[in-house]
RNA sequence: GGAGGGAUACCCAAGCGGCCAACGGGGGCAGACUGUAAAUCUGCUGUUUCUAACUUCGGAGGUUCGAAUCCUCCUCCCUCCA
């Protein structure tokens, strides 16, 4: 690959990259990278929208350089201040272990183990004393310090900013000066800290590293960050059906941004698609061929054919899935109303909810649809019930 | 410590004695159209034994034939002064 592609890969959905000269100029030494990447020892949960950044690890470990994962097991005893002003409760050693555990199983799912390092800075930290981190601290100014956006912010509404807050930026640039980072990845909000390393490597007299920062990424809605508190998330744990039909939602629009920053398809394959789809190709296509790269990736291949399959069949051309919940009811004197069943099933919150969704003209039972809200049915029914296009229950009443 | 403003359904937000199960917007759900797209249009969005009844407007009492609306006390939030 040309050091052109190579950097035209790493930019990529890239947010911001410091200095992009810079960056061409170690390639162009061919010299393998040491690229780093912070992460918090909070109990991790991901969605995809976490691992936009370990994509981008794993772009760099693909281009041959050394990809280290940090975990801030000692800086997860300050607390990240960015935005919040809830002081963090502190973690157990015992925690930020089982933390970094869970954390290593669900990154290899991306990156490749045995070319990723794995580093805590409580290795140097742990060493430091008191005079150290004076030290460290002598190493920038408190104006400079209030530069930070959400620093400034709160200083000048009056809100309180404890000392120890300082020391974040700091502790995380110092990493970049122990590890001999070439390059540091993360969020856009963390550019401040990212820059702190570039300015502390220069103090020692180290070369700074390149900056670059990744965006959130849009959920579901394609306006929201996603999150898992707005429910508009792809877990990473969840099932392929859901995956699927999550991804097969997402807007035309979205969908583009979504292979910027989740495939791993190259930036020619992706160009190709777009003159593809402006030659009259359905996106939907497009969409399936992303849907499949990413569940492959956290489940199978095999399950990613699957999903498709069965999304093929249940949504384009009506068929019941075969997965579906089966459970038992018991009627009220031989039999049992419409209403009831869909209540005592779930598939509707209330009767309330189970009439209006029969009115709506919503529920189907064996394929055919519902109209009347007194509709019976007797003991010795096995039929399958459904709610709107995606709820199915198999229901047998006795 | 003093003065004032506020709390309404998932969220925002009207209503300020009967026409209020409560305007409007967002979100959500369903239907139409489709590619389970998106956009758009339509309907729904407290509960129940559903053309009717019952329980809701921070909490507890009270006034009244009748209260989300008036009064008292309580809880919580915000703004200004000290």
């Amino acid at each position: 690959m040309s050091v052109q592609d190579a950097l035209d890969l790493i930019c990529r959905g890239a947010d911001e990259v410091i200095k992009i000269e810079e960056l061409e100029k170690k390639l162009k030494d061919g010299k393998k990278l040491r690229i780093k990447a912070g992460f918090d020892p909070t109990a991790p949960d991901l969605h995809v929208g976490h691992t936009v950044l370990i994509n981008k690890m794993r772009q760099f470990q693909d281009l041959g350089h050394d990809v280290i994962f940090l975990i801030g097991d000692f800086t997860g005893m300050i607390g990240d201040p960015t935005g919040k002003n809830v002081t963090r409760k502190p973690l157990t050693r015992q925690q930020v272990l089982e933390n970094a555990k869970t954390y290593q199983q669900q990154i290899y799912k991306i990156l490749d183990k045995d070319k990723t390092i794995v580093e805590f800075n409580s290795n140097w930290f742990g060493q430091m004393n008191a005079a150290d981190m004076i030290q460290l601290s002598a190493q920038y100014t408190v104006a400079r310090m209030l530069e930070r956006d959400d620093f400034h912010k709160r200083y000048k509404s009056g809100q309180s900013i404890a000392i120890h807050e300082f020391m974040y930026p700091l502790v995380q640039g110092y990493d970049s000066v122990a590890l001999k980072a070439d390059v540091e990845l993360g969020g856009t909000d963390q550019k401040f800290n990212l820059l702190m390393g570039r300015h502390l490597q220069t103090q020692s007299g180290q070369e700074p590293q390149i900056v670059i920062t990744m965006p959130l990424l849009e959920g579901l809605d394609g306006i929201q960050k996603m999150s898992k508190s707005l429910g508009n998330y792809i877990g990473i744990d969840e099932s392929p059906k859901e995956m699927f039909g999550k991804i097969m939602s997402i807007s035309d629009d979205l969908m583009w941004r979504y292979y910027d920053l989740l495939s791993f398809k190259s930036n020619k394959t992706l160009a190709q698609y777009r003159i593809d789809v402006d030659n009259g190709k359905n996106p939907r296509d497009i969409k399936f061929e992303l849907a499949i790269e990413i569940i492959e990736r956290f489940h199978s291949r095999q399950a990613a054919l699957d999903a498709l399959a069965g999304f093929q069949a249940q949504f384009q051309k009506g068929a019941i899935p075969d997965d579906i919940k089966e459970i038992k009811l018991d009627t009220e004197n031989g039999v049992l109303g419409i209403a009831h069943i869909l209540k005592k099933s779930g598939l509707c919150p209330s009767t309330s909810d189970a009439i209006r969704m029969i009115k709506q003209g919503a529920i189907k039972v064996d394929g055919q649809k519902v109209s009347d809200t007194k509709q019976i049915y007797p003991a010795g029914t096995n039929a399958v019930f459904q709610v709107g296009k995606r709820k199915f229950m198999k229901i047998s009443l006795s």
